[in-house]
DNA sequence: CGTCTACTTGAATCTTCTCAAGGTTGGTGG
DNA sequence: CCACCAACCTTGAGAAGATTCAAGTAGACG
């Protein structure tokens, strides 16, 4: 789990620990797929101002919880986060992982406090936003307003993925489906598309697709049996892309 | 199904039909809880002008269709209309229900193009808002941005509420939780909380909440036997608010 | 090295789905 | 006005998939 071996720092990267958060988004190397995406450098130094970088989350750490008062949405900058919200009847529902480059705590701004809450799956970073401070640069920066209507609107669109795969698909389609959007965003972010390690538990997995540990078990097994993806522990390598890619559709 | 006997102009409302699609946003009696939420009445009429009212749709009759270029969102003003997407096996899931006052298409925002198709379930009207001069308008008027903001957010929330329901609930409370949902956006309206019209079909409800058309009969059989739900046909009556809020937890 | 948590596996059970058939409703045209 | 048609809805019986309950195993961490 992002075990930080030794390393040399080089001369381009200062901290070469991924967890670093004295950068300012210019020099991100999430620039190009965060918030500041088709932003002009001019821009971005603006929007710099307002970003506020704390300390590192520590694994299992809250970044905010349902019902806190809402305040800021959080660029993922190392680590993975998830959200999940409790049910009337106490039980969890995980509503998504976050991944560095991606915006969570949008679900907070209808109601001016947070709908879901937040954790760190490992030591993670995020970069803050308040949101007062977001809405007055968008209404001055068209560029910047309409690129956070189209990251509000892509939550919808995964939201409506994640309900069309509860709704229609079986456990299998379900890992299948869980697996191919991690490694796409992976290669989003120029990491192997066919091998990762998962920073999410088979709970965490189950819970997030509707499904019981038990059932996301036997999957791993099966998927493994059948030599599409190799599984060991939470390490993964997908072996057959084009399988999985059949199973997702297949019911 | 709203279908429009002889009526007798009254001099308040010239036009008694509620398909009337003549009148502006500081007249329509839904602007309390549509777009206009939250602006005086100066910046209602500048809203006013960018939003184009065309003839109703028929039952049946697409508002846009999923892959259809991104102009607008679509304010319900009245009939019910469904959203729904193609899965990459050519099947169809229900993204949702709207109904008068509610904004649709919000998803097309992302891509540039429309997430999903829209459908009128029965006759309906709708009140188009370009996107461009919306975020031309947001940008001036900071009540105007941050409520379509919450808009969107609001959106994320209930689709979340929708994949909780989808990942834990059993077929009862699946139902019933749809039902109370139909019941509190009547309520928003001033309509009756208890005794309704589905506009949609079993089909539809099934596809939208996961289940199969039997199972979605069975349920309501079961309501009914149980004395929760008065249901005859498409005519909703609720008896017991409180066993259907129970049904919802339970499991 | 032992303990705790996370994960896997098996067997029985249950809910929902599938398939098949019959019943209603609403609209159309004779 | 009635007969007919097409959608839509309901019901039943059997099958399939996932859950539950109950052990058991492997890893992680002190």
């Amino acid at each position: 789990m992002t075990s930080q071996a030794p390393i040399k720092v080089s001369r381009q990267e200062p901290l070469a620990c991924s967890h670093e958060f004295s950068a300012n988004c210019s020099d991100c190397r999430l620039n190009s797929i965060c918030l500041p995406f088709s932003l002009e450098s001019r821009d971005i130094e603006e929007l710099d101002r307002i970003i506020q970088r704390g300390r590192p989350l520590q694994k299992g750490g809250h970044l905010y919880r349902q019902g806190d008062d809402f305040g800021s949405v959080y660029a993922v900058r190392s680590g993975t986060l998830k959200a999940y919200r409790m049910t009337d009847d106490g039980r969890e529902q995980v509503t998504g992982f976050y991944f560095p480059g991606e915006i969570v705590g949008m679900d907070g701004i209808s109601q001016s406090r947070h709908a879901s809450s937040a954790r760190a799956l490992e030591t993670s970073a995020v970069c803050e936003i308040p949101f007062s401070s977001l809405e007055k640069l968008s209404a001055s920066m068209p560029q910047l307003q309409r690129h956070f209507f189209q990251l509000m609107s892509r939550e919808i669109t995964e939201d409506q993925q994640l309900i069309t795969l509860l709704s229609k698909s079986s456990a299998d389609a379900r890992i299948a489906a869980l697996l191919l959007s991690i490694s796409m965003r992976n290669a989003r972010r120029r990491l192997s598309a066919t091998q990762f390690r998962l920073s999410m538990s088979r709970v965490d997995i189950g819970n997030y697709l509707g499904l019981t540990v038990e059932t996301v078990s036997r999957v791993f097994t099966r998927l493994q049996k059948s030599e599409i993806v190799d599984v060991s522990n939470r390490e993964i390598r997908i072996l057959d892309e084009a399988a999985l890619r059949q199973l997702t559709s297949g019911e």
